[in-house]
DNA sequence: AGGCCGCTCCCCCGTGCGGCGGAGCGGGAT
DNA sequence: ATCCCGCTCCGCCGCACGGGGGAGCGGCCT
């Protein structure tokens, strides 16, 4: 089984990283590390000169982050490398918008120099251990359903927070407020100010404005 | 670099299948398949016995299915092994049963020799390529997003969803009736109807169970 | 020919809701 | 000591909403 070589392009802004990466992929006969960069404008350009099947993407560098370099990378050219993106901690919330942003694989920099090997030839020959596809879908849902809480939400007070929870449960002031143990009027006073401050003019659309901030979704 | 032997599990009704799968690992000298499995039942009380570092799962068997066989292996197993869900097409919805279960990996059966060889390899080494936490974590939330819609929605005459679809857009019925092109009491008909049919007292409760029903993700 | 169903529209009635303005109270900040 | 703010309530008003009726029309099925 005689195989071409796998050329591998390293972005990492810390100069000992990638010379590290480059000693350990190196060790290997059908690896080649063909570029190197310490920026993800960098990164983009080497990309583009060096025609890499893989690039290992370190998240955090200076003027363009990895994940907007995967993006760039992806976008520009007509057949892109493989990009696994590589961090430092799991539950790195740039693991899903690194997926999102196409990347083939994810892979943490306390992984052994094995691991790394296989995972870039892993990579480079297939896509068909965890489809990107289905990953990716995945983690666009999970933007869709995590997106950003509008500012409106720190902005409610603690009653008021209640009673729209109470409120997106289905109930009527009346019954929100034997809940509550206060007086009908006080939940009136209350919902009020939830529409006010979500910017919505009744309870239905109060409600919505719950549901699409991902109000429910907390706790 | 001393490898130990990486000991594998083979389930798959088919016997071709397996014993294709057999032929490719074995010519691997670090490759061991140490034993074979017709049903997810049988399945499980093969890794039981033979203590595999690695299990090549296909999702449909009879008995019980690979997902049911991964989660009964994971539940059961002090140690358990790795767990490779193999499957023939990409856009079948037991990717995501799989991971939940938390498979480690998932495979097609198109996949060439050299890319199972190395997923095997991988999968055995180390779980840094897309993290199967983070990953499960998608596929739970999926689950929960993508739930089984409750009756009703299929008893909704095509007017009725389109009204259901105004109201959780925050219209009065006088704005739904203008986007309709109806009068008002037609509007005050077809909420009824939605509410009699969704179960539902007002149309709070009814936006409600759109959301809750997953009725505003479709289309 | 008759029956069922979806869509359209009508009236009446009670009420939950939201807007408006006002008020008292306790705690924390300045 | 003063002010602001969150929480608690009050009355009044207009209206959108929902319940309960009924009714005509066209299409589909039998």
């Amino acid at each position: 089984m005689t195989e071409p070589t796998i050329r591998v392009v390293l972005a990492d802004d810390e100069r000992m990283v990638r010379t590290a990466l480059r000693a350990i992929l190196s060790a290997e006969p059908d690896l080649e590390v063909v570029g190197e960069a310490a920026t993800g404008a960098e990164a983009v350009s080497v990309v583009r000169e060096a025609a890499p099947d893989v690039v290992l993407m370190d998240v955090r560098m200076p003027e363009v982050d990895g994940i907007r370099a995967t993006e760039q990378i992806l976008a520009g050219l007509p057949e892109p490398p493989r990009i696994v993106v590589v961090t430092t901690f799991e539950n790195d919330s740039y693991v899903y918008d690194a997926l999102r942003a196409g990347a083939a694989g994810f892979l943490l920099k306390r992984a052994d120099a094995d691991a790394l090997v296989q995972a870039v030839r892993l990579v480079a020959r297939t896509d068909s251990l965890l489809f990107p596809s289905a990953v990716r879908a995945l983690a666009t849902e999970h933007a869709r359903v995590h997106a950003a809480p509008p500012a409106w939400v720190s902005g409610l007070t603690g009653r008021e927070s209640e009673v729209l929870r109470h409120m997106a449960g289905g109930l009527t002031n009346a019954e929100i407020a034997r809940r509550m143990g206060v007086g009908p009027a006080t939940v009136k006073t209350h919902v009020a100010a939830v529409l006010a401050k979500t910017g919505t003019r009744d309870r239905t659309q109060a409600v919505i404005a719950a549901y699409e901030a991902g109000f429910m979704n907390v706790r």
